[in-house]
This record gives C-alpha cells, structure tokens and sequence, in this order.
DNA sequence: AACTCAACCTGAGTTCAGTTCAAGTTGATT
DNA sequence: AATCAACTTGAACTGAACTCAGGTTGAGTT
C-alpha cells in the first residue's frame, strides 16, 4: 500500500516530457504499433536517452497506467466525499470519471487496454513494482466504488445485492467507453456521461 | 458483409490444431507473452510450419478474434430469435452470453484484451482481410443490441432512449466481465450471470 | 508399383525494434 | 576551477518474428 515515490525531478529532467509524448504516441499509435525511438525523437532524445528514465517501454507503459489509476482514484474520493445522499455520490462518481481532458482520456484508453500486463508476473524488478503499485491501486478504486454501494445498501437507499460484483459491473460499464469514445467522434462525452449516469442509478438504485 | 470462408481443412491440416493451441496459449499467458515458437511445439510442428497456415502471429489473433465475433453473434440470434417479449429477448441475449465453455471465455478474453487491434490499418493483405471482418463483425453485434433496443422501445417496453449508445453500453458492461472473471475464481459464472441480467433489465426496461 | 502434384514441413539465415555498454558531456555546487 | 551526479550518445548486442530455398509426405492416377 505503500505510494511510489516518484523521483524528484532534476531541472534537467525530460521525464514528464517522456511521459506525455508517451502517452500521445501510445494513445493514438496504440503501444505495440509505436516504436520506442519514436517517442524519443518526438521529445528531442537520442533512443538511449530514454533509458535513463525507464527501464523499458513496458515499464514506461506501467508507469502511465500507475498514474492514471491514481488519478481516478484521486478524483473520485474528491468527488464523492462531501456527498452524503448515496445516490448523490453514485451520480458525482460516475460525472467524475467522465470530467476529463483529451490527454486523460488518451491515458485511460491506454489503461483499459493493457489491463491484462498487470495479470502476469514481470522479469525486471522496476517493471514489477509499478505492476504490484498498479494493481493495489485497481483494487482501490474497486473497493471505492464497492464501498460506496455498501454504504447506500446499509442506508437503504439501494436494494440489497452482492456488492463487489456490481461494484465490478458498474466500473466495467463506465470504463467500457474508453474503449470506443473517440473525441472526434458524433457523440460529445457530456451526453455519454449523462447516459451512462442514468444507467448506473437504474442499475443500483432500483 | 461477404462473409470469410474457411479455407476448408485437408485431411492432414493442423489449422484447427494450431488454432486450438493458440487460443490455450494467447488466452492464458497472453498474446504479446507467448513465443509464436510455444505454439508451434505444443502442436508437434517447426515455428516456419505456421507460416504455411497463417501469414504471422498477429494474423492468427485476429482470426481467433473473427471466429469468436461470429460465434457470439450466432449465439445471439439463435437465443433471441424465438422470444418476442422484448424483455424476455433481453435476458435471453444476456444469458447466451454467458452459456460459454471455459475454451469460448479465453477466446472472450483474448476478443477483449486486442479490440485495439481493430482500429488501425495491417500492412499484409490477409491480416488486413480478417481486420476489416472482424471489424464489421462487431458492428454486426452492435446492430444485434441495438435492434433489440429499438424494437422493444417502439413496442412500449422499454423507455424511449438514445438506442445506439444504450445498446453499446449494455454490450460493454456484459463483456466487461471477461476482463477478470477467471474459471478458478471464487465467483460462479452462472450468479456473475444472474445478476448482469438484472442490471441489464433494470438499466433498459426501467 | 511407379508417378505426380499439391499440401505440408524444415534448417539456416535475415530483419528489426528493444536493449546494453562504455565512454562521453553538461551544469549546478563547492 | 574542480567536482560530481545527472544526463546523453554511437556502436554493438539480443531475441523473437519472419523469409527462403529446398525437402518430405501421401492421396489419387496411370
């Protein structure tokens, strides 16, 4: 449970450059189809120079999803906490993960799919720690949202059912999106929110 | 819409063979963890034997992906063909999905983890034929939900509501499971079942 | 039985993105 | 101006995906 640490950066220091052309290159290229040398070019580095800051690609990789898990978590405790109605809560957790910038929306994308990498074991041990770090975080912001259902179960303001799975199903649903949203595309996120929020009450509160 | 045809298996191709061991091997350890090679040995063949069978590693995931797009859409006409309560329809499309064998949930799994791939444009001629049909496949299993939608709102059962993005939603959240259910796991896939169905029926008929 | 042809298979080698290494350069601090 | 950690680099290495040129197998034909 234990927060990385991230290193302190040096003035010098082109790691949030790294991070964000990272995410820009993985987001849109997907992370297979970008070449490492890549990113680096687009940040103004030799290839080797990229390896002062990560390990490898793939720890680059964890390192985004670490930070944009912790990001979700972060807005949805601010979100949720001043609410006390439950469905009140329900409704600004769900708006909460729906209020973000196209770079956000690009990290969440890259999160949602490679949510498998955090199954498996890795070889290196800095590759392992953001997977160990990322992993205690997706069980954090499923216990968020479980939590927040017990809370309205034991209130009675929702029906009584097995939390943890529907707490799993409504997180499943809202991130789905993330899948398919593209900001270009014929549906603002606004709309998609409020449908998606609509749903998530009917689900739970009914 | 033309719709693959199989290349129709000689009495000694290992195709089927291959693709068995390759939805084991993808579904389990994943499909960028696997060696092309792991799977060549767990057939009993050379690695430069696949490539009589198909054009590269990626070229096989994406048929294992197409078969799977057509499996679940066949499942769902034949499950929800017969009712014509839209309700009833409903939970029977909810429950076909979820009447799989542990060999279908890794080849869900497998569908899941790679829609990415869908996106953008393969450099091989055949690859880039099995893209565009799953890619079309998937509208195809859109369409399946969405219709349900539409018909069951025109009949008054369900309220009026924006189809296309409902039906997308529900599709995510009942494939969202694939994501983590694991056969070992704690949890039954016939309650996980149970329980989408009534969020389901809750978030559209209700 | 020998022949044919397409389907099927292989060992040796190529490619290329990711990675390592040894040797720099830079610039804030003393 | 000397020091030292932070940072950078070109050249070489690695390993898994893939190619190639040729070899094997066996059902069907003569």
């Amino acid at each position: 449970m234990t927060r990385i640490l991230e290193p302190e950066a040096g003035p010098r220091s082109k790691r949030a450059a790294i991070l964000a052309a990272a995410v820009d290159c993985f987001g849109e290229t997907g992370f297979e189809a970008t070449k490492w040398s890549t990113v680096a070019e687009r940040v103004g580095i030799g290839q080797t120079a990229l390896y002062h800051y990560f390990e490898s690609k793939t720890h680059c990789l964890l390192t985004i999803m670490r930070l944009e898990l912790q990001r979700s978590h972060d807005r949805f405790v601010e979100a949720t906490e001043s609410a006390d109605d439950p469905v009140e809560a329900l409704r600004a957790g769900v708006r909460a993960a729906y209020d973000v910038s196209e770079h956000e929306v690009l990290q969440m994308r890259i999160l949602q799919n490679h949510m498998d990498l955090l199954s498996g074991a890795r070889k290196s041990k800095r590759e392992e720690a953001e997977r160990i770090a990322a992993r205690q975080l997706v069980q954090v912001v499923e216990r968020d949202w479980t939590n927040l259902l017990v809370r309205g179960m034991s209130q009675g303001a929702f029906p009584l059912r097995d939390a943890q799975l529907l707490g799993a199903s409504v997180l499943g649903l809202i991130v789905s999106v993330w899948r398919w949203y593209r900001p270009a595309g014929p549906t603002p996120l606004s709309e998609i929110g409020e449908l998606i929020e609509g749903a998530c009450v009917r689900m739970i509160a009914s």
